[in-house]
DNA sequence: GACCAGGCACATC
DNA sequence: GATGTGCATGGT
């Protein structure tokens, strides 16, 4: 990596923590809530997210055992503001499944152990891609794994950091090189971008007033 | 009414 | 291995 870019890497989180301090996140109660969020956050605005969350907390199912003794097709119509719903309530379902046969409903048990053993074993359930992994590891988890996101991306691509065609695993690389391997690092970070993303970074531009407004980039990237 | 939002799997070339 | 497409809701 560019020396450059670790240097950049590390001014943006200096601009966007002294402008938006530090962000507390996951937005969710519970390790549950935050398993559930990521997988339903997929391709979809987080608000659709919390009235399908708040479905499941009025359900009584947000905890594990409700989860897997709900039908795919009542998880179904509970989830259905988050959008794609059939497809989530499937993901959902082999997540659930997968936890229980391999760790007995323990989510401590699937996400401790060796990264380079928890990574993949997330990555091999059907509907958990690298994105919702590390939401996972790091959120739930407190694994020190930096979780890439559309606004990630797009911030990086108009600051000149990566390419137009870096994948997830090159630009979580970046990260990973340019800051210490602490979880509370990458948590804030993240979360940085998120609140930098959606106030300025979509994809249409809104840079007036931008904490990164001054450092070189392209709006139209 | 078009476009977008904190992806992912699958088909096809 | 690169590229295209379905999934589907609610906000702007």
């Amino acid at each position: 990596m560019r020396a450059s870019v670790k240097k950049s890497l590390l001014e943006i989180y200096d601009r966007l923590f002294r402008a938006y301090g530090p962000q507390h996140w996951w937005p969710a109660k519970t390790d549950t809530e935050v398993v559930v969020g990521a997988i339903l956050t997929q391709n979809t605005a987080w608000g659709n997210v919390e009235r399908a969350i708040d479905n499941l907390r009025r359900a009584k199912a947000l905890n594990w055992r409700a989860l897997r003794s709900l039908s795919e097709h009542d998880l179904a119509e509970l989830i259905r503001p988050s959008g794609t719903f059939r497809v989530k309530a499937e993901r959902l379902a082999a997540f659930v499944g997968y936890l229980w046969e391999h760790h007995q409903g323990s989510l401590r048990s699937m996400l401790d152990g060796e990264l380079k053993t928890a990574r993949p074993r997330l990555l091999s359930i059907h509907g958990i891609g690298p994105e919702t992994a590390d939401a996972i590891l790091l959120y739930a988890g407190d694994r020190a794994t930096f979780v890439v996101d559309a606004y990630t991306r797009r911030v990086l691509r108009r600051h000149f950091l990566c390419n137009e065609k870096a994948d997830y695993e090159t630009i979580r690389g970046l990260f990973h090189a340019a800051l210490p391997a602490v979880p509370q690092v990458f948590n804030e970070y993240h979360a940085l971008l998120v609140a930098v993303g959606k106030r300025h970074c979509r994809k249409s531009a809104r840079c007036e007033g931008c904490p990164l407004a001054s450092m070189p980039h392209d709006r139209r990237l």
